[in-house]
DNA sequence: TTATTTTGTTTGTATAAACAACTAACCTAG
DNA sequence: CTAGGTTAGTTGTTTATACAAACAAAATAA
């Protein structure tokens, strides 16, 4: 496609993104309503421990597309509010495995029903085609952009 | 449309804003090909300068989405680096109007080049109702959380 | 085995964001 | 004209991000 400074306009959407702020600031408002007093982005780490935990901070990074320090700090965080630990690797001793706490379990289904609801009250009256096109579109400019 | 967490996976992407952040990341990159260090936040707000100067903090802080102590620290920074400065406004003295100095002016031509080239690598393969979809989906997220 | 490179994590430094609390100037009732 | 509310901006505090540089452990090469 021919692009020039005209589509900047329209382009300043994606570049802000100011929708995924916004889901990002819903979401942790919907945490605080089921008490549960964290960040999106913790809610992003914890979102994979749930599913396996035992990760190492590498694979937490991959998966979450952050940089080895964000997560690093991010794990400082959740450690200090007594979520998750660090746990030396005995096999590799340069990795650490990421495990939750008993808290940290405890979290998880006050954490789903929010998160469940912020993607209703997000996708009102959008259709699941829609929802996926937009996201196989973002999925194609972060492609062309790694 | 009915949503339950099953499809948290898919509404990932939209959650991480892993694309805009990619977007921003080599925008400052290409800015900086141009010989032109300024993050891709400066950039946005400097955009709006060059359509048209003299805007109040506030003005810039709806035009880029941003909370007040955002735009007013940004404009710290790019008042520091001597691109912007603030003008007190006679009629209103609560206000300050923002004016670009000589030197920010002449960001802006090594500034949209830029900025066109980013679009240019970001839309390679993506045509341009594919990319306004995407954007009207996203548009459609935000107000249905702001 | 020693030297070199790679991998996993941390630390330093700068920028940016959110949210709350604050000041100053303006506006509008009464 | 004063009192109370609104608007514009700043400051404080915490969290998160990028990027570079450091460090230690592991893997590889000579």
């Amino acid at each position: 496609m021919t692009t020039n400074f005209e589509h900047a306009e329209e382009f300043f959407s994606f570049l802000t993104g100011k929708a995924s702020a916004a889901l990002g600031r819903r979401l942790q408002r919907n945490l605080k309503d089921e008490g549960v007093i964290i960040t999106s982005e913790q809610w992003s780490l914890l979102y994979y421990l749930w599913i396996e935990e035992g990760r190492t901070q590498q694979e937490l990074a991959m998966l979450t597309f952050r940089d080895k320090p964000s997560i690093s700090r991010l794990i400082n965080n959740l450690e200090k509010l007594k979520f998750v630990m660090r746990v030396n690797d005995k096999e590799d001793k340069r990795s650490n495995l990421i495990f939750l706490t008993k808290q940290g379990r405890q979290l998880r289904d006050r954490c789903m029903r929010g998160a469940n609801r912020t993607i209703q009250e997000a996708l009102e009256g959008v259709n699941y085609e829609q929802m996926l096109r937009a996201k196989d579109t973002l999925e194609h400019l972060y492609a062309n952009l790694k």
